[in-house]
DNA sequence: GCCAACGTTGGC
DNA sequence: GCCAACGTTGGC
């Protein structure tokens, strides 16, 4: 089982409407990097949902229900997508200020490649994560 | 609204 | 292949 975190602007597309529609198509992803992130992504991988720009907050998971296909929204280019489900909301959305007080997540790619809007977390760091966001 | 970081593009 | 210019992201 891997970790990830997905970034998205609320303006775009909030936690609230992923719930409302019980899931979606992660498209869009127009950077090498992210897109081999989502390519790495296993059928039931853990995906933390941050809010940027606007709330700037850890606010969800997710599960990965289908690992990474052709993005349909790329016009060209060899781009991916993966299906997500909404799993759990966060009792307290987990603010980027406590992370970046949080001495464990000291590494989090959050913090070192702030503007990569797919990325790895090791185990520890969405333990720690679970536990600031109050998830069972 | 500003600006730093950083990825991409294009001229050479 | 280098690097300047440019566009985008995202925190402040």
């Amino acid at each position: 089982m891997n970790y990830w975190m997905v970034k998205q602007e609320p303006d775009a597309y909030a936690w609230d409407q992923f719930v409302r529609d019980k899931g979606t198509v992660w498209t869009g992803v127009r950077n090498f990097q992210a897109r081999n992130n989502l390519r790495a992504m296993k059928k039931g991988d853990e995906v933390f949902y941050y809010h940027s720009v606007t709330g700037k907050s850890v606010v969800g998971t997710a599960r990965v229900t289908r690992e990474a296909y052709r993005d349909p929204s790329a016009e060209d280019g060899d781009w991916a997508c993966v299906d997500l489900v909404p799993r759990q909301a966060c009792r307290t959305p987990v603010t980027l200020e406590q992370i970046k007080a949080e001495p464990s997540l000291r590494g989090i790619a959050l913090l070192r490649q702030s503007r990569l809007s797919v990325m790895p977390l090791s185990p520890a760091e969405a333990d720690t994560l679970r536990r600031l966001g109050g998830l069972g």
